[in-house]
DNA sequence: CTGCCTGCAAAATCTTTGCAGAGTG
DNA sequence: CACTCTGCAAAGATTTTGCAGGCAG
């Protein structure tokens, strides 16, 4: 006797179109940006689906989520590198810095299991230097 | 004519029992442990208020708002530092590395302005290294 | 027909805010 | 009284989920 185990779709249409518009963009935007680019752009998608996609395309790790001040963003890099992120904006953008792989195997103490690091820039990004209104844009 | 400037209390009585209650503690507490804890220890005290109290804390400068998934964490030390987020529980803990300043000089491209930078270790703490179950403890 | 994918709306989670009452001087 | 601080409940912001209909094999 045979186990045959269920055939899964690789991808569905509209995780593709969400994976294709988080890829053309820099700048890691959230759930709700990608509903906003889609759906101007002509393709009919809900909010939950971006969320339900983001969410698989994560798990599948084929995204990164990243969390600061207001709604989560979206990475499609997922390889270990460092971000710069604005804190007018909220944006955040990839940096082209070496991963220090050696700080991994530091021994923090407290019995910690290191995995792995983040290391993020703070800033103003080069669209909000000379703004002064507007603090939280989305 | 003079203008008065109103007299303000340095710190509410609420305020001052939520700073010692978050500098008492070594995992940067959310909002909702501050509550439970303090309403455990005789202190009674409403969620909004250790919300609002904690968020003139941080505009004060007196404490630090952290970010990952899940709640805020809050951060009694304020002078630059680095961190370690327990990926499992989610609580967060400071390291004992000194503050590479230099970093902040660099120049990252794309017009950044650079504040300064936040260096974050993920892995397991040693509580949850043992753990299968309850996999996002609060 | 069966099962996955989606939209919609409701729910859930986390945080802020309006308002009225208590406390202080 | 004038003012701040607080609790409560409601509202807001963000994210997840239940469910029913649609579409593909």
């Amino acid at each position: 006797m045979r186990i045959i185990i269920m055939s899964r779709r690789e991808r569905t249409p509209k995780q593709h179109v969400i994976l294709e518009a988080i890829q053309g963009r820099t700048d890691h935007p959230t759930a709700e940006e990608l509903y906003r680019e889609l759906n101007e752009h002509g393709h009919a998608i809900s909010l939950a689906t971006v969320y339900r996609n983001l969410r698989a395309l994560t798990q599948e790790g084929k995204v990164r989520e990243l969390h600061g001040a207001g709604p989560d963003r979206f990475d499609p890099t997922v390889s270990p590198h460092y971000h710069f992120r604005c804190h007018r904006c909220g944006r955040i953008y990839d940096l082209d810095l070496p991963y220090r792989r050696e700080l991994d195997s530091l021994n923090l103490g407290l019995g910690f299991k290191v995995l792995g690091h983040q290391l993020i820039f703070l800033g103003l990004c080069q669209n909000c230097q000379g703004e002064k209104e507007e603090p939280w844009q989305k």
